[in-house]
DNA sequence: CTATAAACGAGACGGTACGTCGCGTCTTGTC
DNA sequence: GACAAGACGCGACGTACCGTCTCGTTTATAG
């Protein structure tokens, strides 16, 4: 065992928080890059050593900071138990709006832009936000939508994964693009567009 | 005047060239992010103060590098001229299929992943890959769309810019986030769904 | 008493012994400076706290492992009773030969080469070391001496301390700044050159 | 060429100079092992690395640095031009007097007992003391005691290295054991007892 | 057809952060 | 309560690049 993984049993929960913590305050407050690992050590009270005994990288620190925060935010991430009030659309914008609220957030848009820009460079880290973040979604999304589409709310036909990433592909396009500031009419635009022709006729 | 911007007249074009070469080269050999400047400047057989007198960083080389391939590829990287067959999805699918092909190439992949990454957190850089990059193609394909408008193939009250943000949103989805590959039957599905509802009946 | 001094009676003989056992051996296999005390912990099976609850650096466990040795060495580690044949000279050179040899040895030389650098910055380590060897050593040879001088082997007016200083330095010399190796001839002529004119004409 | 010696012509003598310079003080201040490389870019207002783009550690700058003080000491650091005033003790008293303050002084003995120090474990760091502080010293020594003999000063079957390692043996002995402070009067001491019997009868 | 000023290659510089190592302390069971 | 094990806060290590700053050396007009 010559990395001898640490013992998860004797972890210091304090300064676990404590680094999670400091990773949201220093990303909200310096921006995503300008965040050293030592600047979340010095913030947190820690030692450096203490981060890299159990995160990889800064952006694994920053993945489990963000998904700590989605967890505590309202509705779960958006990953948990999806609305069913009978209405796809209407159950979509919900979803919709919040992680919308999200992206635009002082707290989490900036830390999720960074998770991403370093994701591009790090397939682990890649691998672990899918798993982590977008895959649970994912799944949740897709069931809410196998029902709609046992309601006849969808066209028996309609490839639903594509569904899922038009609609989040253009919520993402202007987080990362920044061609134009996210706003809930957008939301409604695109449900509009692709929802016309996926109801059976 | 001590920093005295330098005259572009007598600027030494094959450094020029090498410079932008190299970093294609660089960045599809090993990566964005583990490209630096200095081995930008010594794969170029240039100096490190030729880079830094005629770009402001490292994105900005990789921005120029990038625009210079896809100026010499097919189709004037989507945002020349764009076909008019008189079928409007017809004229997408090939737009997007050339897009898709440039974004799954070992060049331009991964310099263009890691130049929204490093936009993220450079705002000048973010201006400068909307002003060069996206908002040529984006007034390109919203004039072709006002055409189809006006001959009937798409509803009168559709929003364009809306539509245009779901098809690219989610190539760029799956460009970025990695969930799976650029595909081109994914294309014909995306624009399958949103050209359902668009016709007017 | 927070700190409470620990309960000597109490303590684990065996891991006392493979402590300065493990000292002995690391340092002889990879040096003084390379040699740290979680090295010395892992390899007598030990906690480091076992280490410094019973020492108070590195260069203290390594004085006890070096006095271990002299005294299991023969002659105990010239300090204890040395040899009067009558000779002062011939046994001098008994004395030196023994030290030179444990001087030149693999397990001894490193070590006190290392332990006398240590004290260079270590006062309480420095003033351990002449209490525990130098001192005793001193003693016992100044001893022999004064015996000489009673006899006439040495002229009455002689300055013993400075003549121990001189044969001593003279091979604290070679150890230190290994200006030319250690070496039994040396040792011969030091003899002759110092008690040629010490001899009562 | 992998690691690229640096071209010394280019070399920033301001720089240079700081370096040593801090690494003085810190020592008289701190004590060898207390200062970190650090702190010598710190104080000297360099960056680290151009400290290790000119020396392979701080031994090498401690001994450099130490030198350099020598060099502009009274004596030339003892090692440049012996005199001759026809009696060799007296040549030797002065030399050695001379040496004596310096291991005293605040500057040059922490700094030199560090260096010895370091040396321990630290074999081309040793090479180069030698090479550099005392072969040079040794040799101007050496041909002082020649001439001595030549004259019949000394007796011509007297080993002359062997002289030379009893008598700086003792300084260095009470430089390293801190067994008693130098002192003058224990110069002469030895002088006397080494040379009573080294004259030709 | 110089000469002169600019852009150039090379790379040393003052810095910042990296990821690692070892320190000496603290914590958690086990014997 | 001493012990093995090892996580902790800390601080220095030696490295990699950053962006700036000299250095000569081309080089390409302007006199």
């Amino acid at each position: 065992m010559p990395p001898s993984v640490p013992d998860p049993a004797r972890r210091n929960e304090r300064s676990h928080r404590a680094i999670l913590e400091a990773t949201v305050e220093l990303v909200a407050e310096l921006g995503y890059e300008q965040v050293s690992v030592e600047a979340i050590a010095k913030r947190a009270g820690v030692g450096k050593q203490t981060i890299y005994r159990w995160w990889p990288s800064k952006g694994a620190v920053a993945l489990e900071a963000l998904d700590d925060r989605l967890r505590t935010a309202p509705g779960g991430g958006s990953s948990g138990s999806w609305p069913d009030t009978g209405d796809i659309v209407e159950d979509l914008r919900v979803q919709m709006y919040g992680v919308s609220e999200l992206f635009t957030s002082r707290e989490v848009g900036p830390l999720y832009q960074g998770l991403i820009a370093a994701a591009q460079c790090d397939p682990a880290l890649s691998r672990a936000h899918l798993d982590q973040l977008i895959e649970p979604a994912s799944v949740a999304c897709r069931a809410r939508l196998a029902l709609a589409k046992e309601r006849g709310e969808i066209r028996a036909d309609a490839d639903v994964q594509t569904l899922i990433d038009m609609l989040w592909g253009a919520l993402y396009y202007r987080l990362l693009l920044h061609t134009r500031p996210l706003d809930l009419a957008q939301i409604d635009l695109s449900l509009d567009i692709v929802f016309r022709g996926l109801r059976d006729a």
